[in-house]
DNA sequence: CATTGGACTGTATAAAAATTCAATGACCGC
DNA sequence: GCGGTCATTGAATTTTTATACAGTCCAATG
């Protein structure tokens, strides 16, 4: 049994009736012969973008893709690094620049601003905490 | 502070940054002096429609309430029956033309079409496997 | 081969969110 | 005013979800 066809059968099961827990979600892809846990649902969700509202889970659409910057920020962002209120990400020599603008282009409210030099950007951020959730939403953007 | 205030700063809140917990959210809403707690906020989040994702609390789209067709059915429906790509829904003698109507209004995409009877509507699908979905949708909203 | 690294999963547990229960205050109609 | 109802809220608690950590498997690499 593979994770794309419990992702599948997942899909199906939430789209045909109400779900309320993971819990309950399991027990339902058990009569589907398929053996999973509370846990690997929980991961599952985040996969497969399901959101828990009033009426049961549901699909959500994935969203904006950041179009210019998640992609190139694949391609070339080698390392995030976080220190106090800056966090560094070095990229692919000479690739600095491109990235840097793309990302200042997304314009998130989070980002002071940013500076460029060949292979490195320092990314500003107004307090240690802001810093923090920035580096997690980048690193969301480069394993997806 | 009323209600309706908290509930329109919590939204100017999550639309500018994202925020992951309601604990979070609590010490977001103190910096606007609005004083609250994660149970209120709980239940803010399902009056407002805010459901939780992996990039922070967002806002949904209200369901559609299946106006007509769910009340109808629990009142009407009394069997449902597969046969290949077709189901047939078996309801009190005399409805099954309001049932079938107000199910034609609902527009799913997996149904091709309906003909209703007296006490019986052929619902049409595309192929068994879609039938099969649409069944289980439809056990769905009759026990729920 | 041996090893290394990544993808995937489960157990135990921590963290977060939902619910239960009770209190408060506003707003009736009598 | 006084009892009744309803809306709103919070403290305590339960329930649900997410995470930390470790183990397995498997494919790629030296």
């Amino acid at each position: 049994m593979t994770k794309a066809f419990r992702h599948g059968q997942i899909l199906k099961i939430i789209r045909s009736r109400n779900v309320f827990t993971q819990e309950e979600l399991a027990g339902l892809l058990r009569e589907q012969q398929v053996e999973t846990t509370q846990v690997t649902l929980s991961r599952d969700m985040r996969e497969l973008n399901i959101v828990k509202t009033a009426g049961g889970y549901r699909e959500m659409e994935r969203e904006a893709p950041m179009p210019q910057f998640a992609s190139l920020a694949a391609e070339f962002v080698q390392d995030v690094r976080l220190a106090q209120n800056l966090i560094v990400l070095k990229t692919s020599p000479g690739h600095a620049s491109s990235v840097a603008v793309a990302l200042d282009e997304e314009e998130w409210p989070d980002i002071t601003g940013t500076i460029a030099g060949d292979d490195t950007i320092l990314v500003i951020c107004p307090d240690n905490a802001t810093a923090e959730l920035v580096r997690t939403k980048l690193y969301g953007l480069l394993e997806s």
